[in-house]
DNA sequence: TTGCGATTTAGAACCATTCCAATTGGTTGA
DNA sequence: TCAACCAATTGGAATGGTTCTAAATCGCAA
């Protein structure tokens, strides 16, 4: 049982198609690339992974894809300073820790209610759609990050 | 009395030529406007208000003089997603809130003791050199941001 | 002074991303 | 089945923020 939370194919599917999108080869394919690796794979790292298997794809469709995604709550964007964004199929939510040393980033569950407490520090008249919350350092080894 | 926490002049001066680093006009009047109008500007506009006191200034200087200040600890860069760097010479522990529809950036002071708290979900093994919290969201509305 | 390293500068280069315009593809309803 | 329409893909050009480069300048210290 993973530490994370995709959403299962079926849904993935509608989720799409219920906003009157729809569900292209290139979009499984990407899509696919995330579940497979969960190592925050930037744009270019997707392009690359998915290029094997689909030789003709465009970098273009694969931002355009992500983009999608990201907009449709499938698959989270994560910066970190001025870096190019990663990608992360995990919806549970969760901080991220970017290992500066090894340049792998890794989850960091949330534990229950910790959210609402980081969002209770804010003074009134404050409405907060988004929180994050990131962490620089190192981390102890990881196969996969 | 401002929420907010920065350098004393003098101070200013000697962390930069504590480390061989010199003080020079450019440094000078960049990190006073910072003082000035704390709005997080990015390296653009605070080329174009130093430019008004020191014409010949240009669009480099600011950039390395900025990534100066933030090496040596008396100013914090601050990201949102991929937009343009942002500065901000608040040295007191604090979140950022970020206002989508203003497109202001507020400084949030954090609670005594809750770095330490965020800081003690991190599984073992795992050593945070630094946290960053920020929401995004509207906001009250502000004179100055 | 002279020398040396720090600093500034303009402009070129860079990199991630977005835009554009043309093509292709799938769905729907006549 | 066809036509029409809108979604999606594509390659390449364009953009925007930032960094690099190489030359000029500055300021302190021998």
């Amino acid at each position: 049982m993973p530490a994370t939370s995709t959403v299962p194919p079926q849904t993935f599917d509608r989720n799409l198609t219920d906003s009157g999108l729809r569900n292209t080869p290139q979009r499984e394919i990407i899509y696919d690339s995330l579940l497979q690796k969960r190592d925050h794979p930037t744009a270019d790292e997707v392009y690359a992974r998915v290029k094997s298997k689909m030789p003709t794809i465009s970098l273009a469709t694969v931002y355009n894809c992500l983009e999608t995604f990201v907009q449709r709550d499938l698959v989270r964007a994560v910066n970190f300073e001025r870096g190019p964004t990663r990608y992360c199929p995990n919806l549970r939510p969760h901080a991220h820790f970017h290992d500066e040393a090894a340049g792998s980033t890794h989850d960091i569950d949330l534990p229950e209610g910790l959210l609402d407490q980081v969002k209770s520090i804010l003074p009134p008249g404050y409405d907060a759609s988004s929180i994050e919350i990131s962490f620089r350092g190192h981390s102890p080894k990881h196969e996969e990050s």
